[in-house]
DNA sequence: TACTGTACATACCGGTTTGTATAGTCGGCG
DNA sequence: CGCCGACTATACAAACCGGTATGTACAGTA
């Protein structure tokens, strides 16, 4: 047996094995790939119980991707934590990913996966992958307002493309390089050598 | 029925029709969620002849994503054709994007879908989508090359970052305005405006 | 005429999917 | 003590998965 089938004294309850069981194998192998008996047995938990604590696998879904978030931004403000200016706070930002690789366990974005997985627009987790996104967005525009950019919106954008390509890229080839390279082309974006251009002349 | 059953004279034969059901079907709906099942009655053919032409639904994945990659060139070869100058055609890449969006059937890059849904890592399957994508590289490269930036491979993977957020973040939001702000953050990166030094000063 | 290639129809294989029904076991608490 | 909530074990349903076996129909060709 993975797990003992009975709660250890002070041990995690079975919705928190359940929980965390799934949110690994649903990033690691993909949410379709794995099954809700295959979940169950990892987390040394009946099927039943797995149901009468999340009702269905779209909710285990839905209760992963809200862990997955809550994770991801205690983790992230750790990488923040200590920043004093904001170019130092969009260095961390690159950082953070780039370690996220280094990590070992790196498959791309969970939340960009996931909605690629769940074929239903209407699916409930849609909307907590886009709040995730557009929480980074607006970290990032803090950093351009701090930064002193005449449009900070537009600059949070150009990053935040920036950041999610070298995701997107650094899955495919398994690399630390995209996030090197994205760093560097958004540090060229901020304006702070071109104050008030927003990095430079204005193009389109 | 949803064709017929004997081939049309002139029409395409089995194999196409089942590969053409297959390469929409796989985009649209994604590759697990489709079985081959549904493949062979869209296409109006059996499984038998299904299997007698691509041997597996693995060997149908490989024939889609090759078909798919054979097709996006010829349509971007379209789009790229005419344009003289450098930064035309960097304009005319994302544009090709954008119009992409405009289509209505747009769900991301169909490499990056697959290469996430294609979990074994020695799938056949990920050859072609790293082939795709250094095939993107290489064209952005041959642009900075003749745009003389100093560092033609490195403002071609800054590019391509650009470009591969922009994909993941239109998916998400169904919208054209994340390719605009890569084009814009993309030609303020082009070393024209600052000959020799790829854009500006080299930080990291 | 005889053969070959292509596609047909039908039925089946073992396995897996999500989800449920039923009955039993255990520990803690009033 | 009795009860309750959390959990287990087993079994099942109904659908679907990728893949195969058997046999038939028809067009073209040597």
């Amino acid at each position: 047996m993975a797990a003992p089938k009975r709660r250890a004294e002070g041990g995690p309850g079975a919705a928190d094995r359940i929980l965390a069981t799934a949110s690994a194998l649903f990033y690691e192998r993909g949410i379709r790939a794995t099954g809700v008996n295959t979940i169950a047995e990892q987390s040394g938990v009946t099927k039943v119980t797995l149901y009468a604590h999340f009702g269905s696998k779209d909710g285990l879904v839905v209760a992963h991707l809200r862990a997955r978030n809550q994770r991801w931004w205690a983790e992230f403000d750790g990488h923040l934590a200590g920043c004093a200016t904001a170019e130092e706070r969009l260095r961390a930002m690159f950082e953070a990913y780039r370690s996220w690789v280094l990590a070992g366990d790196f498959r791309g974005c969970g939340f960009v996966n996931a909605s690629i997985e769940l074929t239903a627009p209407e699916h409930p987790g849609h909307a907590i992958i886009s709040d995730h996104k557009e929480g980074i967005r607006c970290c990032l525009e803090g950093i351009a307002t701090d930064a002193g950019c005449r449009h900070p919106a537009k600059a949070a954008e150009e990053w935040r493309l920036l950041l999610e390509g070298a995701t997107a890229i650094a899955s495919l080839r398994h690399s630390t390089e995209p996030f090197d390279h994205a760093r560097q082309a958004a540090l060229r974006l901020l304006p702070t050598a071109h104050p008030g251009l927003d990095g430079g002349p204005e193009r389109s």
